[in-house]
DNA sequence: GCTGGACTATGACGGTCGTTATAGCCAGCG
DNA sequence: CGCTGGCTATAACGACCGTCATAGTCCAGC
C-alpha cells in the first residue's frame, strides 16, 4: 500500500503508514504509538519529524494520499474521462479488496471526524484541498472532451463523492457490488454528457 | 436533531444521542461516557441498558438511523423518486447546515472503522442492512416510474454513495456547494432512467 | 579525531478509555 | 408495612492516550 521506489526514508514510511492506518481505523483511533510501530519508527520520531504532533501527521497522511491518488489520476485521464474514471474507480477497488475490504480512504475519514475543540483543523482542509484536486482534474478532463462548464464541474462532484461513498458502502457489506454499480451508472452519465 | 414526539425515555435518549455524536466525531472517538453525559443519563444507565456495552450501543445508534431516515424516504417517495431523492437530499442538507457542518451520517461513520479486533462487528453489519434497506426503496420506487430492474438497482446504489460522499465533501469544504452538484446531476439522471 | 546536529531510546506526566462492581434510591405490590 | 426489582450513583480496575523531556547513539564535515 503506498508503495514508493526507493528506499523510502522513516519520515516516508511514517507518512504512508498512518494514511493507511487511517484509512482503516478513523483518525482518532488511529494513535500515534501504533503509526511508529507500524512504520517501524519509535514514538521520539515522530515528534522529530512532525513537532506539532497527531494534527500534522495527519494532514501529511492526508495531502499524501491526495497526490499519490491524483498522480494516477492525471495519468490516466490523458485518455479522456471515461478512462480516467476506470482507474479512479481501479484503484479504490484494490484498496478495498487487498484490505479485505478493511481499507477505505483516509481523506473521507478525516472528513468525517469532527475537530474535537479547535477552529479548522489543518487535517481536515487539506481533506477539502484534496477532493476540489480531484475534481478539477475530472472538471478539466470532461471539459476538454466537449462537456458544458457547468456540467463538468457538477459531474465531477458526483464522480468524487459517489467513488466516496461507494468504497465506504462496500467496506460495510464486505461487497464489490456497490462499485460495479457504481462504476456502470458514472461511466453512462460521462458518455451522456460529453460530446465528442 | 432526532427528536421524538413524545417525552423520550432514558433510552431513546441516549440512543438517539449516540447517533448524533457519532455522526460527529466518529465511533471509536465517541466515548460511552460522553454519550451517558450528552443524554443527561448516568454512566451505570448506558451498561444496565445496553449489557453488551458499546458495540450495542453503536448498533442501536446505526440502526436508529436507518430507521428514522427511512420513514422519512418512504413517505417522500410517494410522490415520485424525484420527490423521495429531494426529501433525502434535504435530509441531510437539514444535518449538515444545522450543525454548522459538523454533523454527518453515522451510519457511513461507522462503515468506514475497522472492526478493532474480533470479526465483523454488529455495528458493521447493521450499517450494511441501512444502506441496502435505503437502496431497496429507492429501486423500488424507480421500477415502479418505469425503469429497468437493472437500472433501477444501480441508480440506488449511485444515489445512496453518492448522498453519503456528497454529504461528507460539505463536512470538509465547510459548503453546500456538493450538494447543489450532486442534488442536480443525480435529478436529471433519475429523470433520464425513469419513462413515464 | 572531534564536534554538532540528526535521529533513537526510554520513561514519565496527567488524563481518559471500556468495563465492572457494589451500594443506594424509590415506585409499586403484597 | 416490608420487599422486590428497575434504575442511579460512585468508585475502581488495568490499559492506553498525546505529549514532553532527557539521555544516548550515529555519522558527515571540518
Amino acid at each position: 500500500m503506498y508503495v514508493t521506489k526507493p528506499s523510502p526514508s522513516a519520515r516516508e514510511r511514517i507518512v504512508a503508514g498512518a494514511a493507511d492506518m487511517i484509512s482503516r481505523r478513523g483518525l482518532n483511533a488511529t494513535s500515534i504509538r501504533e503509526m511508529a510501530k507500524h512504520a517501524r519508527a519509535p514514538l521520539g520520531s515522530t515528534y522529530h519529524y512532525f513537532p506539532e504532533g497527531k494534527q500534522q501527521l495527519a494532514t501529511e497522511a492526508v495531502r499524501f494520499t491526495g497526490e499519490w491518488t491524483a498522480r494516477s489520476l492525471r495519468k490516466e485521464l490523458e485518455a479522456g474521462p471515461v478512462a480516467g474514471l476506470r482507474a479512479f474507480l481501479a484503484l479504490w477497488r484494490k484498496i478495498v479488496v487487498d484490505s479485505d475490504f478493511r481499507a477505505g480512504c483516509p481523506v473521507l475519514a478525516v472528513s468525517i471526524e469532527e475537530p474535537s475543540s479547535d477552529e479548522t483543523p489543518a487535517a481536515l482542509a487539506a481533506a477539502a484541498d484534496v477532493f476540489t484536486t480531484w475534481e478539477s482534474l475530472l472538471a478539466d478532463s470532461l471539459r476538454e472532451h466537449g462537456a458544458e462548464p457547468d456540467q463538468a464541474a457538477q459531474l465531477a462532484t458526483l464522480i468524487v463523492a459517489a467513488v466516496e461513498g461507494t468504497v465506504a458502502m462496500c467496506r460495510a457489506k464486505r461487497s464489490t457490488q456497490p462499485l460495479d454499480h457504481t462504476a456502470e451508472q458514472l461511466q453512462a452519465l460521462i458518455l451522456a454528457t460529453i460530446k465528442d
